[in-house]
DNA sequence: ACTATTTAAGAGTAATATGTCTTAAATATA
DNA sequence: TATATTTAAGACATATTACTCTTAAATAGT
């Protein structure tokens, strides 16, 4: 997998929170419950993604956790690189730590071009262009897809 | 990483076998010293090409591996799936098991559209073309880029 | 036939990723 | 102030990946 599960989780749950556009908190185990992800584990994920002020949270009832800003100005780029750090747009795909345009692997012309490409595209897709496909088409976002978008 | 440690060795390696084309054995013992790998866990990857039929293998002294067949009929597809599995090629970007065009996920169609191309990158590139590149331009196949091709 | 060399196969170990559980701290509401 | 609810933090457990070690089987050369 190009991402980690956890990188995934905190993905969805940001593209879930972003489709809920209230403004308000919600609650790590509405999300939790509603993903089919284990509390505890999505509460790890999304504490990295607070830390990396993409998300703020609130303790106590009526606490939860919010997008720290309009899901327009997040795009999934940020969401990844807090959770599975920013290297995965610079390594290569080799894994040879001195690999660069200076002294390359004999893939990384190629390699830089797709990598290249998809963080281009997760810097240009917002958690609202996202979350706004996944409302209107209703697409899936669980492994059931038996799921409702918008609703917190 | 998109590639396992695993599959990125076994790449390297049959990398580095197509550049000795001398049509003889070559032991694991000899790639494994030069690519810096760890001979036991090497010899467990090229049995996995073995099995594939990639590589055909011979015990005893002279023995070795060596390509199945011409190295220009070898794609890198054909290696990574050997020891990856086909699954890359076909599964989600947010590991959800049914995503699929029948009910995709928000990211199925820009992921498709990447996943495709890196397919068809690594199909369309055969075992020769990379490792006469990394010939040509003494490229790098190891950490410390010390290394030098085509010496059996 | 004997020996040295090499791959094959499987058991075992270590490291990392993933997931669970418990306790602490904050906060809204009564 | 007391209670219920919620995130924070860290210890713990399991699963997967990465790596090591030992023994067996095959084969070339003497």
């Amino acid at each position: 997998m190009l991402l980690s599960k956890s990188c995934v989780y905190g993905l969805r749950a940001t593209l879930l929170l972003a489709s809920y556009q209230n403004g308000g908190y919600t609650s790590i185990k509405d999300l939790s419950n509603k993903l089919d992800i284990s509390f505890h584990f999505l509460t790890k994920i999304l504490q990295q993604l607070t830390a990396a002020e993409l998300l703020e949270s609130m303790k106590g009832p009526k606490g939860g956790v919010r997008l720290s800003g309009e899901s327009s100005d997040i795009t999934l780029r940020e969401v990844v690189i807090a959770i599975d750090g920013p290297d995965i747009f610079t390594e290569c795909v080799l894994g040879l730590p001195g690999c660069g345009s200076e002294k390359p692997c004999p893939m990384h012309a190629m390699w830089a071009e797709t990598r290249d490409d998809i963080e281009q595209m997760l810097q240009t897709t917002s958690l609202e262009d996202m979350s706004k496909e996944g409302m209107e088409q209703d697409l899936r976002i669980t492994a059931d897809g038996h799921f409702v978008w918008g609703e917190p």
